[in-house]
Parts: structure tokens; C-alpha cells; sequence
DNA sequence: ATCAAGTAGTTGAAAATTCAAGTAAAGTGG
DNA sequence: CCACTTTACTTGAATTTTCAACTACTTGAT
């Protein structure tokens, strides 16, 4: 096998600098909307799973799967969001091991309030400039990078 | 005008959702594939712009602004690759509150040897599943989406 | 020249995230 | 039911990132 590396081609670069420039300013963007609700991205998709969990109430792992975060991330950040008042912890009956994030009303009320500036900052940031087709095409981009991704080997505690 | 929140419909919300769960799957698999390399993507990238650079210098604002990084940052992750060598600063003649980071061929070697595998781990996490009909639909998207955010009033520092 | 305002960059402390253990409870095979 | 391995979390320390000054220089106006 010849050693030679495949660089990228003309066309391949500009996608895929595109794509992450885009994405960087995206995030940020959304992030910065975000910080007039005292929340970030990560915490709001964290309120945002446990809100629309029956008895607004999962258990830790499953709630670290969903939102994409280490289980010591997800820890953490629950013990401040416990220290705001948004959410609590209860025992699992079940697993003695176990714990659920038990969202509180204030924790509710405060997506509650963030939610349609959320949506409003996903459409003005995003959607707004994507056609149907556009994000027909998006959908199914991304889902087979996400099928593809699942297959290879992927790192171990996130 | 009414005050009902025009929440995403179905088609929308699968399209940001396919959107952000492959991009942050996508994000850490790139990271932790260049761990090998003990880099961070951002590292990476800053690295990657020196590389480029006349002289592999730059100074540090310019270097900030194009790795999308806020002052700060650069300035502390300076520091720590200056301790590992792969830079050095510089203090500029012509504007005496101006630095360069300026690569050395320690640092030069090091991305050198990290390119590849970046390139490939690129390449078979992202660009392999996208024809090139997809490449010139994302490189469309999100330069729409990176010049919309730009007339948008976005955050200050970064 | 002089002074106000802006720019380039750094710094230390605070907050967030990762990393490497550590604890306690389940599950599993014999 | 007894070891042994796994799972479900938490924790504290280390690292990284953000935040709010702060210094020093440049620029522009008078």
C-alpha cells in the first residue's frame, strides 16, 4: 500500500471548513442567546429531556446517554442546578444504586420561559435559511454521519 | 401580533435535532481520535494556522480571530504549548503591545505527524459518507448559515 | 504636545469539564 | 451463597475555559 495521504481536495476542504466555521458561530450563537436565561446549551437540553420525561423525573445514566454528556459531567451539573432549585435528586427504589433528577416546578418554569426564545434563536440562527429541501437534505446527511459514526469505534465513558 | 410561540414542527425539529446529535457525536470522535496525538481540536487547529502562516508566525490577535477562539483562551493555550515547545512568542516590532506565536520545528513536527490521521479520521467519520452532491449542499448551507449569523448582532470578545 | 479613547495582549480567580479513583449495589457462574 | 465482575453513580483533584480586571501601547482629536 502506498503511503501517500489523502488530502483533501479543493471541494472536500471548502465542505468541510463550511461546515465547522458554521458550526462554531451556530453554537456560539445559540449559547449567547441562551445567557439572558442563565443557561447553557448542555443545561437547557438537560431541562429540556427531564421535562418531557414522565413524572418529569430519569434516571441519571439515561439522562447522561440522552443529553450526550459523561455521567461526572452530568453529576456535577446537576449539583448546581439542585443548588438553584431546578431540579433534585431522589433515590431509585429499584437500584439502591440508582438516582433519578427530579425536575421542581421553578426547574420547569425556568425552560418553561426559555423555551420559545430557544426555538426563536434555532429558527433566526438556522432554520430560518433552510428551504425544505434543505433540510430534507440535512436530515439525512446527518443521520447516516450519526449511523456510520455508531459503527466505527467510538471512545468509552461519554 | 399574536403571542403563540411558533414551535418547530415535525420536519424542523428532526432536521436540527439529525443536525446537532451528528455534529456533537462527530466532535468527539475527531477529538478523541486525535488524542493519540495529545491534541484538542482547537490545539489542533491553531496549530494548523501557524503551519500556514509566512514564517509560521502570526500575531495573536489575527491567530485568535481565525481559530475562533477568544483572546484569553489563545493566550492560555499559548502558554501551555510554549511549555511543551511547539511555540514561542515574539514580541513584534511595530506595534510594541503585539506578540507572534511563532511554531517551531518541534511544533511544526508535531502537526505534521498528527495531519494525517486527522485528515483520515476526517475522512471516514465525515466526508466518506457524503457524495459530492452532499459536499456542495453543505458547503451551500452553511455558508448561508455563517453569513446570516454574520449580519446578525452576535456576542462581543470571541 | 497632550489627553481621551481604543487596541493588543496578559493575568489570576472563578467556574466548568475531564480524569482517575472510589463506594455501594447488582448480576453471574459455580 | 460465595467470589468476581459490572454497573451506577459520586467525588476530589487536575486541567481547561471564561470572566473581569489590568498594563502598556497606539490612535485621533485638539
Amino acid at each position: 500500500m502506498a503511503k501517500g495521504v489523502n488530502w483533501l481536495n479543493p471541494r472536500e476542504m471548502k465542505a468541510w471548513r463550511s461546515y465547522i466555521i458554521a458550526s462554531r458561530r451556530l453554537l456560539d450563537a445559540l449559547d449567547s442567546d441562551l445567557d439572558q436565561h442563565d443557561l447553557s446549551m448542555a443545561d437547557y437540553e438537560v431541562l429540556a429531556l427531564l421535562s418531557d420525561a414522565p413524572d418529569r423525573k430519569m434516571r441519571m445514566s439515561e439522562l447522561a446517554e440522552l443529553a450526550m454528556v459523561s455521567k461526572s459531567r452530568l453529576s456535577h451539573r446537576i449539583k448546581v442546578m439542585e443548588g438553584v432549585g431546578w431540579v433534585k435528586r431522589e433515590d431509585c427504589p429499584l437500584d439502591k444504586r440508582g438516582y433519578f433528577a427530579v425536575m421542581t416546578d421553578k426547574g420547569f418554569k425556568a425552560i418553561a420561559k426559555a423555551a420559545p426564545d430557544h426555538v426563536e434563536s434555532v429558527r433566526s440562527r438556522l432554520l430560518d435559511h433552510l428551504t425544505v429541501k434543505d433540510q430534507e437534505e440535512i436530515t439525512r446527511i446527518f443521520d447516516r454521519v450519526t449511523n456510520k459514526l455508531r459503527g466505527q469505534y467510538i471512545s468509552e465513558d461519554k
